[in-house]
DNA sequence: GCCAACGTTGGC
DNA sequence: GCCAACGTTGGC
């Protein structure tokens, strides 16, 4: 399994928006490194659900890929934002997931808090200038925020391997 | 292929 | 609102 983090402002779509539906389509991701990522999910990887241009931004909770990459609808729209007229469905340049809630955490994970936790400085959303909208992080990486975040069961479960 | 201009992200 | 960082575009 893999874990990831995906932002996403709350203002737009929040973890409680993710929580009212059985699953969403992770879609308008327009940079090439979120997409490849996006296309190296799988079915059961876990992610951070974060909340960025937010007060506080941090993460709001955890929530698992249901589908696997599939070609985002919204670039063949031309009433959408996210289209892209080079993109044909014969080849299909962008690609969306689904995700569903997992559950949030008891615990909201503001920015600053993360920022003082040593085993997570090295998770690309702390580095300086990241701007991924999906980035990748360790199974360690992972354990440590949802245990913060007051999920200690998924925690022990992840540890104990049976996750 | 270089690089300046521009647009976007996102914390503060 | 400001601005640093980064990606993309397009002229040459």
């Amino acid at each position: 399994m893999n874990f990831w983090l995906i932002k996403s402002e709350p203002a737009v779509f929040g973890f409680s928006d993710l929580q009212a539906v059985a699953a969403e389509p992770w879609n308008g991701v327009r940079n090439y490194q979120a997409r490849n990522f996006l296309r190296q999910m799988r079915r059961g990887d876990l992610c951070l659900f974060y909340h960025s241009n937010a007060k506080p931004p941090g993460v709001a909770g955890v929530a698992k890929v249901v589908r696997e990459a599939y070609p985002d609808d919204l670039q063949f729209d031309p009433q959408s934002p996210y289209v892209d007229p080079a993109s044909t469905p014969q080849n299909p340049r962008w690609s969306a997931v689904d995700v569903a809630a997992v559950a949030p955490l008891p615990n909201f994970l503001p920015l600053a808090v993360l920022r003082e936790v040593a085993e997570l400085a090295a998770m690309p959303l702390l580095q300086k200038g990241s701007r991924l909208s999906v980035m990748p992080i360790s199974q360690a990486q992972f354990v440590v925020t949802v245990r913060l975040g007051g999920l200690d069961d998924l925690a022990q479960q992840l540890e104990a391997g049976c996750g």
